[in-house]
DNA sequence: AAATCAGACAACCGCTCCCGA
DNA sequence: TTCGGGAGCGGTTGTCTGATT
C-alpha cells in the first residue's frame, strides 16, 4: 500500500512511508512534550525526518480524535456546500468537520465528491433550463458560534500549538532520553488506541480549575483517554492540576517538580 | 491467471502567512 | 519598517488496492 521508503541523500532526511516505529516515536514525543517546535522536534523525537514531515504525520494521522471511515452524507454534504462557497479553502472547510482533517477533506473531494459536485451544477442547469428558474442547491448552514473569516485565518479561537505547548524549561537535557516507558502503553498504534473508553475504575484525577474533572487511571493510555474523551473547549483553555501521587512517574520526569501539584497546560490544537 | 485501469489516500513540495527581533 | 524563521495551506505526486477485461 506505502510507498516504498526512501532517504534523501543529501540532507540524509528519510522520505516516503512511516514506519510503526517512526509513528511510535513520534507520538511519544509529542504526547510527551508536545509540538513547541516542529523544526527542532526530530531531533528530539529520535526521527530522521524533517519538521515538515513530522507535523503532516501527527496533524493527519497520528493525533488523538481523528474520525476514520467513510464520510457520512450529512459530511459530504456540508463540504460540498462550504466549497461552493468558499472555494478550495480545505483547512476551513475541515474546521468544521470535527475529526476530519483538511487533506483528507481534500482526497476525498477530489476523489468523489468533485464529480457529485459537478453532476450536480449540471443538474441544475437541466433544471434551470427545463423550467425556466434558477434552483440553487447550496446553501450553507453553519454552527450558531462558528465563523468564516474572510481571510485564510484560522478559525480556532485558540492560540497556536508554538505559543502553549512547551512546558519544560530543561526540555533539551531530558528530551534524548528513551522513550521504553511508554512501550507497554503504545504497542500498536491504531484507533483503538485513541478512541477506547475508560473502563476501569479510576485511580487518580485530572480537575479542571473550572467545572470539568476527568479521571485518569495510573497507566499512560488511560491518561491520555482522560484527554481525548473531552471535547469541551474549556478543557484546553485551562490549566490543569494533578495529583502528583497519581501520576506516573515516569510522566513527571520533564516537569518541574517544585510545588506539591504542578500544571499541565495543553493546546488544544494538538490535541484535536 | 494475468494485465490493465481507476479510485483512494498518504505524503511531498512550494508558496504564503504570521510573528518576533 | 524590514527581514528571517517557522507554521500552515493547497496543489500535486506516487503507490497500493480492488474491479474489470
Amino acid at each position: 500500500m506505502a510507498r516504498t521508503p526512501s532517504c534523501d541523500k543529501k540532507s540524509g532526511m528519510r522520505k516516503g512511508t512511516w514506519t510503526a516505529e517512526e509513528d511510535r516515536k513520534l507520538i511519544a514525543y509529542v504526547t510527551r512534550y508536545g509540538c513547541w517546535n516542529w523544526r527542532q522536534l526530530p531531533k528530539f523525537a529520535g526521527l530522521s525526518r524533517c519538521g515538515k514531515s513530522c507535523r503532516l504525520r501527527w496533524l493527519n494521522y497520528l493525533r488523538p480524535n481523528i474520525k476514520r471511515g467513510n464520510f457520512t452524507q450529512e459530511e459530504e454534504e456540508l463540504i460540498i456546500r462550504m466549497h461552493k462557497k468558499l472555494g478550495n479553502r480545505w483547512s476551513t472547510i475541515a474546521a468544521e468537520l470535527p475529526g476530519r482533517t483538511d487533506n483528507e477533506v481534500k482526497n476525498h473531494w477530489h476523489t468523489s465528491l468533485k464529480k457529485r459536485a459537478i453532476d450536480n451544477i449540471v443538474t441544475n442547469e437541466e433544471t434551470k433550463s427545463t423550467q425556466g428558474r434558477c434552483v440553487s442547491n447550496y446553501q450553507i448552514t453553519l454552527p450558531a458560534n462558528s465563523q468564516i473569516s474572510d481571510t485564510n485565518g484560522p478559525l480556532s479561537p485558540f492560540s497556536s500549538s508554538s505559543e502553549l505547548s512547551s512546558t519544560s524549561s530543561d526540555h533539551n537535557s531530558t528530551a534524548l532520553d528513551d522513550f521504553g516507558f511508554l512501550d507497554s502503553f503504545i504497542e500498536d498504534v491504531d484507533e483503538s488506541f485513541w478512541l477506547h473508553n475508560l473502563s476501569n475504575k479510576p485511580s487518580g484525577i485530572v480537575q479542571n480549575h473550572t467545572t470539568e474533572s476527568f479521571v485518569m487511571d495510573n497507566d499512560f493510555g488511560s491518561f491520555l483517554d482522560a484527554y481525548n474523551e473531552s471535547t469541551v473547549d474549556s478543557f484546553w483553555t485551562q490549566p490543569y492540576e494533578v495529583d502528583m501521587s497519581h501520576v506516573p512517574t515516569e510522566l513527571l520526569i520533564p516537569l518541574s517538580m517544585e510545588s506539591e501539584n504542578f500544571s499541565i497546560v495543553y493546546d488544544k490544537d494538538i490535541w484535536s
